[in-house]
DNA sequence: TGCCAAAGAATTGTCAGACTTTTAAATGTC
DNA sequence: GACATTTAAAAGTCTGACAATTCTTTGGCA
């Protein structure tokens, strides 16, 4: 945790920069009270306000966490899977939204991913996670839902099957990349008929999981990743021909 | 982007959130300009350092980027990849550093994304692709090589290949949880005999990539998955024997 | 002695005002 | 019309101060 040249340009990026290093190097590790604001300032040779700014920059990547009172201050914060799934969120989704990204990139990205737990999960679910896909399934089968409350049943459903493989990590992947994925799954309309399609594709997700089986579920997902781009496609044409390229 | 209660409890996460709400959900999009700091102070009835905090905020987020001088201001920034890259590193590696997570567990999830790109791999592999990971495997074979920069030429050919797969959702996803492995695998001695046997496996997944076969690719992944968890069971066994928990 | 309340101190949160630096537009000059 | 100069807007930084919070210590009382 050593000085800044005298460079003017940003002095409160640089510092937060140099807690960071510490923190990503170990050199400060969980639990860890930093110096109080005004040591630091001492330390780097600046005002507060700078000092403050550089730990408001940590404290937006949950690295670290502030207490006030006697003894409080900054310390190093245990990187929950919560946090780290928040900010995998909205990172994807702006990504997604702002760069263009086609749907059939997106699309098959993640189901890419996640046909890469399909066989864990298969081995591993336990009877809850089958009964949130059943539950899920169920909803999805309601007269009357609307499109988003679809969409949010279906991200809940592949949720439940990513979890199901038993790896955190892998959770907090793919999490994301599902999730990101749903404002885009939003531009969808889906009509009863395309819908009767996908529940019933995840019910023989479901049954496979059930049985234990990873290269149904492999397979079901393989054939669910083709039906929701074709769907995805017609759904994008049809709004082009009518000259609504939004 | 409305006001705040006049609950005194972080002002600045408040305004942040209010600012990144807006920008997630659309209402400020990619190149717009924030009003000035003077005029955020105003409308959210706070002094400019807090507007400052706040902005600091997001700007550690690569949600906006700053620019000095007349017509400069806060400008919605458009996330690119580098950027969404670098987040993910730092959040996967402080996760799997923070939490205990088990080599195997780690190791399980990496394995399983990157399996999921291996077709797509073999299908759009670029001579690019190709010539890169030879030149890894040729750096891995060198002697005298040690065992950190054997780690970072394993990473850059990995890497490499889920690039191959020329999805850059993919590559920003897998890239973030292959590249924090690497403190784990830095963990590890390799002795001359096993570097051979990953390196053998490198061979046979760069031939396989060549061939544009997808299954072999999905092969050798699986063997260098169980190789690699065997060689860390036996290094961490050694490490026990000799009292050497750590 | 033992327990509870009040005082004290350390630390973050916020504010006000001023000055510096940077940048681009507007203006003036040749 | 092209180039140099001025000017204004905005972020970046500093100083100093006060408010809010919370832990520790001390004092009082039974």
């Amino acid at each position: 945790m050593k000085i800044d040249p005298d460079n003017p340009a940003d002095l409160s990026a640089q510092i937060a920069s140099a807690i960071r290093d510490a923190i990503v190097s170990g050199k400060l590790i969980v639990g860890d009270r930093l110096p109080s604001e005004a040591e630091l300032a001492e330390h780097f040779a600046v005002s507060r306000p700078t000092v403050r700014e550089a730990l408001k920059r940590l404290a937006a990547q949950s690295l670290i966490r502030t207490q006030r009172g006697a003894f409080g201050g900054a310390f190093v914060n245990r990187l929950s899977y919560g946090d780290a799934h928040a900010q995998q969120i909205t990172t994807s989704t702006l990504l997604l939204g702002m760069n263009d990204i086609s749907f059939d990139t997106a699309c098959e990205a993640r189901f890419a991913m996640e046909r890469a737990c399909a066989h864990l999960a298969a081995e591993r679910r336990s009877p809850d996670h089958l009964a949130t896909m059943r539950a899920e399934i169920t909803r999805q089968g309601q007269p009357g839902l609307t499109d988003e409350a679809f969409c949010a049943s279906d991200v809940a459903f592949h949720r439940a099957l990513v979890d199901a493989a038993g790896n955190p990590v892998l959770s907090y992947q793919l999490a994301g990349a599902v999730e990101a994925m749903q404002p885009l799954m939003n531009m969808i309309t889906f009509s009863a008929r395309s819908r009767g399609v996908i529940i019933a594709l995840h019910e023989r997700i479901a049954d496979a999981a059930q049985a234990g089986d990873g290269a149904l579920i492999l397979a079901a997902l393989e054939e669910l990743e083709r039906y929701t781009r074709q769907l995805a496609q017609s759904v994008f044409d049809a709004r082009a021909a009518r000259g609504n390229p939004a």
